[in-house]
DNA sequence: ATTTGGTTTATTATGGACAAAAGCCAATAA
DNA sequence: TTATTGGCTTTTGTCCATAATAAACCAAAT
């Protein structure tokens, strides 16, 4: 059977809604709210059913407002309300990364179905999916494959990333004076200037700098395979840096001088500089990466 | 229920071995046979089992020998040897190739099992993995989105294409004399004069042939990512090539010559020719692309 | 030391069932 | 006359069951 985080989900965040409405307002139609929470009616609706049946919502067809004062409803924990996709996805990247999986190990479909209870197809799907991430392949009738987090995938992958990204900040740097671009890496210059000046306190806000930059550089000249690429650098770095606390302040200082460095050279449009600059970030974000990998 | 067409394809396979044998002659052992038939020893058994029912086996335990002359068991239909998944595949870029699926379509996957007359799970299957092939996307809860096989992927296709290929080529071209890689592309010269030679007749062999020599450039500094792009390639020129037979045999021609000069420029090693073979027939490959593709 | 038989066990591939979520159309209120 | 709602249908996500395949075991035989 299907899980309802999604209706769990829209169910929490409603409640954030209501919370900004005043005792005895209008609720917005469920269209408006479909939109807004990104599900369809049909889940809106169930929603408000519940609310209602709960008393935090009163009235009915055009006539409903809101009770807040009266009815505290109790939010869902936040752990129902993650698709099982992303679950099983954090379980799998855990087993790896934190046990610390030896390469060559044949991964177990049904073991691992049951050590993260879930069914065997949404291992399977996860691992169909996952296998483009270069780290499992498959052995028809026979499992998969482990290939394990190795030093040599790093290279691999940093191979490429340095191909894609001197592309992309070539075609950056190429970029028109009016492209709107500009003006977003300017802000993200800011944003990392405030983020240096905070450091002590916020390093770990780093990580979603990082990717929003890297996709930014990415979107001079899209392209869907480099798009699909640096989805694989975000899920790594993701849990690498979720899991690897190690030094995380002390790195992520240095990066946020590198990326300063490497926009500084964007933004001279001089290619030699953004070479230079791209270069050297991806070669000390690559060391960063293999010093966490196994041999 | 799971299809039995390892099976099937195994006894087809021993059929093909027996022939080779002699009246009387001593059957290899299953082991031996597994190997060979790249199947586990319960299938080889299986397959034992049925032939010595139909009477092409005589004897048992070690004490195993043909009766090619006597009993001619019958094949199974080469379509019953075919893995589902590749029934499943195949299905799939006919409708996108051949009924010329529109750019923006949902794919459903309810109606798609039906089609082809599989279970839904194989097509979810199927979907996951063909994901990375740039041409659906999920939308969760709510189908696949066709992307469609327009101008622009082939655009992005060869973008990446000429960015992997380069690198490689160059690798190639850097290659240590005592490489055991230059004999194998000096044969592949040869492999490509005689093709040239026997043109109208053998025109289509080509395919497989250019395959094999873009893999052995590849393969010149090997990297996981690379040759997993290189899929989408074959996979993608193989139906194309299958069902777009115009101008087939002096499309190939051409590109037999392209390859010549290229394998020329690598067997001089000069960078600048290696470039501009390369480049030159990549260009002419991705008009051949995008000549078939949607606006 | 290898091979087979006879069994038993484990795992993968595929179909099917069913609740959750999405989608559709006509009736209705503003 | 247009947005909203109610009733209904379709599709997706997930579990489970089961046959095909792989794999393991071990004793007997060459």
């Amino acid at each position: 059977m299907k899980t309802d985080t999604v209706f769990k989900r829209a169910f929490n965040d409603t409640l954030d809604l209501i919370a900004e409405l005043r005792d005895g307002d209008a609720l917005p139609s469920e269209n408006a709210l479909s939109v807004r929470l990104n599900v369809s009616r049909t889940t809106v609706r169930k929603v408000l059913a519940m609310l209602t049946e709960q008393g935090g919502v009163k009235g009915s067809g055009r006539q409903r407002h809101v009770r807040s004062t009266v009815a505290t409803s109790r939010r869902f924990a936040e752990a129902e309300t993650v698709p099982l996709s992303a679950q099983v996805e954090k379980g799998f990247m855990e087993w790896m990364l934190r046990d610390n999986a030896r390469p060559g190990t044949t991964i177990n479909e049904l073991e691992l179905a049951r050590q993260f209870g879930v069914a065997t197809t949404s291992i399977r799907e996860f691992l169909n999916r996952f296998q483009r991430f270069g780290l499992i392949e498959r052995r028809p009738n026979a499992g998969w494959d482990f290939k394990g987090f190795t030093t040599s995938f790093a290279l691999e992958l940093f191979e490429i990333r340095e191909m894609f990204e001197l592309r992309s900040a070539m075609a950056f740097a190429a970029l028109s004076d009016d492209s709107p671009l500009w003006r977003q890496i300017e802000a993200l210059r800011e944003e990392h200037l405030s983020l240096l000046n905070e450091i002590d306190r916020r390093y770990h806000d780093f990580s979603d700098l990082d990717n929003r930059f890297h996709r930014l550089i990415n979107s001079a000249r899209s392209n869907r395979f480099i798009d699909d690429f640096y989805d694989i650098i975000t899920l790594i770095f993701h849990y690498h840096y979720q899991w690897n606390k190690r030094d995380e302040r002390q790195r992520n200082e240095v990066a946020i001088r590198e990326h300063l460095t490497y926009i500084e050279a964007l933004l001279s449009r001089s290619r030699a500089m953004v070479e230079l600059a791209c270069r050297a970030h991806l070669t000390s974000a690559r060391e960063t990466l293999i010093r966490a990998t196994a041999r």
